[in-house]
DNA sequence: GATCATAGTCGTCTTCCTGACGATAAACAG
DNA sequence: CTGTTTATCGTCAGGAAGACGACTATGATC
């Protein structure tokens, strides 16, 4: 190496993978998919799958979303239209016995959607689910009453979710991320369970309330009120057009 | 799409590419080397080259690393030795378009070293050089005087050295990083004059040192001084353990 | 209908951090 | 000796955050 010779390099396999995170029943989960085939029969694994030959890596990593489950995301730079989530690059991986077959590289993608139904399988997955990230990386935490035991991930994917949720933990710290597992409509209070389920802590509803509420351009309220979760009557808000919140939220010390 | 199947893949070329910052006479610099062939000939460009068949991608980026500057970069899994580097993996660029010859996918990686003489070209550079940032991209600012017109960089390097500059700027926020572009005993003074070139602002001097030497884990004395700077003498420190800062840096308003 | 549980919202107080900036200390240049 | 440069310590006011009390407006229960 390396002259730059175009004509003798040594072929890799592109995929994307992708990590799609929400909060359902005040825990963060994490979308899998159950293999189908040789490697990893029947294990859990991220959805993903191969680039073509002139499609980007992000319009991969949105085609393998919507073929999963029917989102349509938009990146950063794109737009924001319709009911689509977040769609980042995460990492990308690629060591040379990832995959046991050839030499894949793969460049995996963070997801971040609101509750959504039950996902469709799709493709070449036999079936999908969300599944609780504590469980999928098993963690201390009890999921004594889980449906599914803790097997482990297909592939170096167990390494991909955790760096995934690492992101996102970190990033609804500094951007208003979080609202991105809200509905287009929320409270006060279901963006407070957002982040008490991915960093997993308890908040003070009055201090979350002064801040987020008092944060120009994170919320903008939207007029109506709600009483879906009980009790008062909570505002309705959107998300604003802030995307970096200075000062950020803090989270609570471990 | 998508049976995993890998018998019918799209082949892609997978390369690293480097943006290797130092500060250098108090401004931020990248390292470029000048291309020596089609296309893009004797353009400026991020020095990079294929990964190989068995390598894995932050080897092949330490690899290159060390062809074209000599460096040892250790990434942060990897015990810190020597005069090593700081590597991490930036993103990854992957546009059907990006290269006129072929579908290359692209790791990008991003480099902190302290300042280096001249660096040595190697490899397939003609010539290799380190270049302030501003230069580069073609900033407003003042390079009446450099001996370089800002000629656009190949491919989507412009893109992909923004983007590494960008994650410096951002990093040392949060992070004790700053100290990988000082030498392995340096003063608050030096340190702050990194800040200042990285950020391009001034900073209180006072309240710098303040800040840094009350932040736990972020400098051990090591007991020595200088005058290297002029004035009063210096306390000379190392870096401490502390790679997280609670709370930042604060990068002041634009 | 009174009571209770639940969630939302507004305030207060203390503590910590930061930005602005005065003042002193220790070197070197003339 | 005097001015210049850099380093370092101190003070003060303003802002943000954690802890927590108090009040409000719903639905559920008796």
């Amino acid at each position: 190496m390396s002259p730059y010779d175009p004509s003798a390099f040594p072929p890799f396999a592109v995929t994307v993978d992708l990590v799609v995170l929400t909060v359902r029943r005040h825990a963060l989960c994490a979308l899998v998919v159950r293999r189908g085939e040789q490697p990893y029969q029947g294990r859990w694994a991220l959805p993903g799958g191969f680039v073509r030959s002139e499609e980007d890596l992000g319009a991969a990593a949105a085609r393998e979303l919507a073929e999963e489950t029917g989102l349509c995301a938009h990146e950063p730079g794109t737009p924001s239209i319709g009911n689509g989530a977040h769609l980042e690059q995460l990492a990308t991986y690629g060591d040379p016995k990832r995959d046991p077959r050839m030499r894949v590289v793969s460049v995996a993608h963070l997801v971040l959607a609101p509750d959504l139904p039950a996902p469709r399988a799709g493709g070449d997955a036999h079936s999908a689910r969300w599944a609780p990230v504590e469980a999928l990386l098993g963690q201390e935490d009890d999921y004594s009453r889980e449906d599914e035991p803790p097997a482990p991930l297909a592939f170096d994917h167990a390494q991909i979710l955790a760096d995934g949720v690492e992101r996102a933990r970190s990033k609804i710290e500094y951007s208003s991320l979080a609202t991105a597992f809200c509905p287009p409509e929320f409270t006060v209070g279901e963006l407070r369970r957002v982040y008490e389920a991915v960093w997993g802590v308890a908040l003070d509803p009055r201090n979350f309330h002064r801040k987020v509420t008092g944060t120009p351009g994170f919320l903008v309220p939207s007029g109506g009120t709600t009483t879906r979760q009980g009790g008062r009557p909570a505002q309705l808000f959107r998300a604003g057009g802030a995307t970096l919140l200075n000062p950020p939220m803090l989270r609570p010390e471990v």
